[in-house]
DNA sequence: ACAAAAGTAGACCAACCTGTCTACACGAAA
DNA sequence: TTTCGTGTAGACAGGTTGGTCTACTTTTGT
């Protein structure tokens, strides 16, 4: 792929995270990139295509991250312990690939784009159901219910890391997940 | 109370809970409710005062609401069920004082704007904490343990409700306190 | 060496944004 | 009756938005 576009996927990425992506305009990004806007336009078709492209990125990277987290993990126990545990670990900036925290991307997202059936909103969904795949692929009961259980935590849990600035979630729902096996 | 300024808050309150506030202009909440802008400006002083009006009146509804749910529960069980049955009713759209679910207002709000320390994004914490406050005090324990998994749980189905399109959580999450408790 | 592809800067467009201001209408209280 | 508060309509200012386009330069593959 271009190393243009690559850049330009990276910026719009690191900046719609920051700030949200309906406050970051087109020529911000062209701005801070050095990248004129004809190069941009030749590479996406309008700031939704750019959107997505950077709701892909990201996807890549956690689902990178989550893996990389979940792979060493033997028991059903360890992967609870390394998904909470990577998540405090993300809440307090010591995730290096996921950035200065500033809730899950995807929920941000989908509360800006109120049409549930857009292709953004649609994204964000699919990223969810790619998480709660690669969970269940990790576990060895194929039950849904710890799923269900350890997904609704794990939103739980950005949640009130984000909007509470309460960070101290994920060692709790290790406990309760704990009691609950 | 003037009676022009009630209604600007409660259309502008229902156009920027449908859609994002930042996705809403001025305009559009004048041309809707038929006032004139000066008018507007006579009662607020800038969008972000309206914007935190209309915050406080989703916050009054809430807690309204919420508090009519919890008041007829006698244990602490009584307290779960009526949460998280309260939460499926405001999903399908059934509890009315709510209008038609699209996630936590606080939560899509808290999203839209990135400066943690912001009026709008401290408002959103504090009503967070009344909510969590408000059941606390209907709790006959003062446990913080099970006030915690509550919220944790509460938060998690409110998001994957909207992000997810998963409705399916409050009953899960009482099923999920019963075996806990 | 040369042609095609991909880059550059930036003017320009129409639409929209928040917020100000003027000029005027109306009803109620003094 | 006059004055005051509250309302109206809407022009206007100054800035931003996403997106198009022209004219020019650089890079790259054959």
């Amino acid at each position: 792929m271009s190393k243009k576009r690559q850049q330009l996927i990276d910026i719009a990425l690191q900046l719609f995270y920051e700030r949200g992506i309906n406050s970051v305009g087109i020529n911000e990004i062209l701005s801070v990139s050095g990248i004129a806007k004809k190069t941009l336009y030749n590479h996406f078709t309008s700031k939704e295509d750019l959107i997505l492209a950077a709701l892909e990125k990201r996807n890549d990277n956690f689902i990178t991250w989550l893996d990389m987290n979940l792979k060493e993990a033997n028991t059903d126990i360890e992967v609870v312990n390394n998904l909470f545990n990577g998540l405090s670990a993300w809440f307090s900036n010591s995730a290096v690939e996921l950035g200065n925290f500033r809730g899950c991307f995807f929920i941000n997202t989908s509360a800006e784009f109120s049409d549930p059936n857009s292709k953004i909103s649609l994204y964000c969904r699919e990223h969810k159901q790619q998480v709660r795949q690669l969970i269940s692929q990790r576990l060895s009961q194929s039950s849904t219910e710890l799923l269900d259980t350890i997904c609704v935590l794990k939103e739980g849990a950005i949640t009130m890391a984000y909007v509470n600035h309460d960070l101290s979630m994920p060692p709790k729902c290790i406990k309760m997940i704990e009691k609950l096996l």
